[in-house]
DNA sequence: TATATAGTTCATCTATCCATGAAATAATGA
DNA sequence: TCATTATTTCATGGATAGATGAACTATATA
């Protein structure tokens, strides 16, 4: 992953609402969640919801997939990963490898 | 780092130039560099930089140290590492641990 | 003390973000 | 076909981001 591509993920994440809706998804794993229950869960107008979910898609965040008449989102853990690879590999000429490892190691 | 606190520091590094001068300090260890320097090597408006350099301060992002009439700026690597914690957490609830655990172990 | 240097502050202006609500589109079910 | 549901699109307006250049503060040096 490139700056510009970091710059686009991290703008995307950079908001409460879209933050939380990204966790969510990840949560809700590959299958992913309709618009409609994001919105519900989240408390997020349906119109402010799409602006959201569209800054996500764009950032290559989010994928869609059409389920009847709902769209199912649902995180794109491959960007997810390069994007903090991308930092970690920015980070980790300093001081703290240890630590970043060892929280790797943790989660995983 | 809770969710507030991970948009501030989301939204500080949301931004070329930002980014860049993150990068550039975490490349220029515990030290960090004169805001000169900075302004000069990644060529921004000392005025811009100051802007800038104000954004990722309060994000706790970076920590300053006056040195005579110069001010040195250097990446808080702790709260880097929250920061990717945080995301990494977000990320492992689903598929792509392995990769990120693969791209930890050999960045560090 | 006078001057140069390092950074910051301030005012201004433009562009973009984001929320809101109404209208449009598309798919389902009666 | 008609109504309902799910989601998006669009227009509007307020708030904020960010660039720019001039002025200011503080430190070092002649």
């Amino acid at each position: 992953m490139d700056a510009p591509q970091t710059v686009r993920a991290l703008s995307a994440l950079a908001h409460e609402a879209r933050l939380a809706v990204f966790k969510l998804l990840v949560e809700a794993g590959q299958n992913g969640l309709p618009a409609g229950v994001i919105a519900e869960t989240l408390s997020v107008a349906p119109s402010a919801l799409t602006f959201h979910l569209k800054e996500l898609t764009h950032a290559g965040l989010l994928v869609q997939r059409p389920d009847g008449r709902r769209i199912h989102y649902s995180a794109n853990f491959v960007s997810m990963n390069e994007l903090i690879a991308y930092l970690t590999e920015n980070c980790c000429s300093g001081v703290a490898c240890a630590l970043d490892a060892a929280s790797a190691a943790e989660c995983c």
